[in-house]
DNA sequence: CACGATAGAAACCACATGGTTATACAACCA
DNA sequence: TGGTTGTATAACCATGTGGTTTCTATCGTG
């Protein structure tokens, strides 16, 4: 398992709420590094280090704009984070016995992904 | 919302492979701190500090057994986490169009559990 | 070209974290 | 009572983190 330090940066980078606003943020859309420092009390290049956490836990990737760098979300690390949780189905189960079957569903994504493709089967709901 | 101090606290807890591993080792049951230090090239001083943080973070209680203070998994901090990463389903649903009625549906088991119920219709396979 | 705006880099500070060793406390056993 | 086991605490160290201010670089516009 060689996405343990993956792990270790996607765990240590949602773990301050600055950047879970961020990414909040950006699940609305891309951004700039200004636009995104606006709604905190903190100075740009603070922001500008948060983005640098999260980016090197590839939670956002930047372009460019001319002398701006929008950022926007990536996925797949927190896919990588959801299916580590979700290996805790077993034991969930205990107590929430109806996400047992969504996450074991969530597990056959991962495979079907690491495989190579993702096409939706059924393309139902969505 | 004032969930965020959890949120940070599990989070951070979770960007630590030994505690992580601890937490792997947890789900298979109850186990004391010399136990959980032994696969651990660490102190038990080390391991106890680990526990600290996964205790601040509701991930593990204590119980009593003789001079032993048995560690076991608590699962409703997992469920925050899973649930905030869930928030950001309508996202994922751009690259991984399966997952978007799975993680909607854990939104669903969330407000039935607020609402009190969850009745497993198999329980199966673990 | 110079200026203004956007963003990154450097240097610095306070404090948290992850580890160590050594020590103390608590509970059982002889 | 004393010894042994299990665990927590203390003191300490190195490094990382989150913030600051100041400075620099890049790009578009006048």
């Amino acid at each position: 398992m060689a996405s343990t330090e993956l792990l270790d940066a996607t765990f240590a980078a949602l773990a301050d709420p600055t950047r879970r606003a961020i990414l909040a943020r950006l699940a609305a859309g891309e951004a700039s590094v200004t636009e995104l420092a606006e709604p905190f009390a903190m100075s740009q290049p603070a922001i500008s280090k948060h983005l640098k956490v999260l980016e090197r836990a590839g939670l956002v990737s930047r372009g460019r704009d001319a002398q701006r760098r929008p950022c926007r979300l990536e996925a797949r690390p927190l896919r990588e984070a959801t299916a580590w949780l979700a290996d805790y189905r077993g034991y969930w189960a205990e107590s929430y016995q109806r996400l047992d079957a969504l996450l074991d569903e969530i597990q056959a994504v991962n495979q079907t992904d690491t495989a190579g493709r993702h096409s939706h089967p059924d393309g139902s709901r969505g």
